[in-house]
DNA sequence: ACCTGAACACCGTTCAAGT
DNA sequence: ACCTGAACACCGTTCAAGT
């Protein structure tokens, strides 16, 4: 329906595996999880949908390289220089990031269980983890548990978008939950009822952050480890 | 197709939520998520698909209701006794315990933002926090800290499930894991390549623990809090 | 009030047929 | 080798019509 003149008609590249993929990443950044469809990819790349499955297998492969795409970007250059826990900061907080512009990958990140990119994720994180001197044994408790808390807190992330209006604001929405959460039955949700104020001035970032720190002071409080740089994890405190 | 004598032939009792429900999740336990279809679920209530929506607004209705269900029965009666660590624990563990036994739990709490299922989970854990004197300010972080790891190993658990054949082995899919772990590329996946071997003898629940008790050290340890029935988080090492 | 089941508007995927 | 697009076997959901 819409007028394609504005695109320039020089004569359609061939298809390719990464045009489909790019193309796959622009229909969910812009219509979300439910826009990627084959048909509308293959109108997308004018094309009919049975031409994309001679480049990629299915739509879940079509969605791992979606993911891949997107992460790959995001990892690389976040490493090293101000010692380990602030390179497990720098990596976490990327990966949020990402996640935030791009809420699809929350979801697929909590469906796809070690593929590539959450391998890759995993790798980065371990590599910190013994930078810390985590003895060995225990080295893969600690990436596990920073890894899955990441994950956790993107899968939330990922479905906070879904749930919402796309152009609701961000302190409206925490706002609508905060109200709600204070008006919750006051036996069966004490506690909620009581840091639901906390909600108001909330900073996804921020919280996200404090989390991490959380699991750092656990990770390097028992076993003694420290970074490198020596920076401690924040306390875990009102600032 | 299948013979249907061997159901009692009682007359039919009317359709009900309940009814509903219930039949949704024996569906989703023993054919998988995929198999929840409103014509499936029709077919078993002896129905036809237009009548369940008298009773429920929709599928994403019918997962949360059936989500809930299962929630309910796991939640109750794990508080209190032996401390808020300890209670802490358990929590946690009926919570792994429940996504492993329905896995598709896993990936609707993934799913799902604050709705109430996790809400009470939230609760419960939050009563916890408070319990282990945790500084007011600080009660919202340590507990979404929690929930969020505990929801980060329940997607992975969840999906790792449904990527596997049903029939499966557990140690057989570590192994397995493992192998190709230890067959990555030297340079790109050292770390993965060195924790490879530890996958063999992973305790799932085990695993999940140790990740609870590495936040818990990040909680009580920082802040100074602890527990009144004064357990300490186990240490993080090898047993 | 509650149930029925055909029909609608979609899906992902396949495949004969084209170039 | 690569593309086309009709066709297949499904979905969730709606709705006129029944009781």
């Amino acid at each position: 329906m819409a007028t394609r003149t504005r695109r320039p008609e020089r004569r359609q590249e061939p298809l390719s595996r990464e045009r489909i993929v790019s193309a796959a990443v622009e229909l969910l950044d812009t219509v979300g999880e439910s826009g990627l469809t084959f048909r509308a990819l293959a109108e997308r790349l004018a094309t009919g949908p049975g031409a994309i499955y001679w480049h990629v297998a299915g739509k879940a492969e079509l969605l791992a390289a979606a993911t891949d795409a997107v992460v790959d970007t995001t990892i690389t250059g976040h490493d090293a220089d101000a010692g380990p826990q602030e390179a497990i900061r720098a990596l976490a907080l990327g990966v949020f990031e990402a996640i935030d512009a791009h809420p699809w990958v929350g979801a697929q990140f909590a469906r796809t269980p070690w593929q590539s990119p959450m391998l890759r994720v995993f790798e980065h994180i371990g590599r910190q983890v013994q930078a810390l001197r985590v003895p060995q044994a225990a080295q893969f408790t600690a990436a596990s548990a920073l890894l899955n808390y990441i994950l956790g807190v993107a899968g939330q992330n990922a479905a906070n978008v879904r749930a919402v209006r796309p152009d609701t604001d961000r302190s409206d929405f925490l706002d609508a939950v905060a109200t709600e959460w204070a008006e919750l039955d006051a036996d069966q949700y004490a506690f909620t009822r009581n840091v639901a104020g906390q909600l108001r001035k909330h900073d996804d970032e921020e919280e996200f952050l404090a989390g991490i720190d959380l699991i750092l002071t656990g990770i390097t409080g028992i076993t003694g480890a420290t970074g490198i740089g020596g920076a401690t994890a924040r306390p875990l405190s009102a600032d």
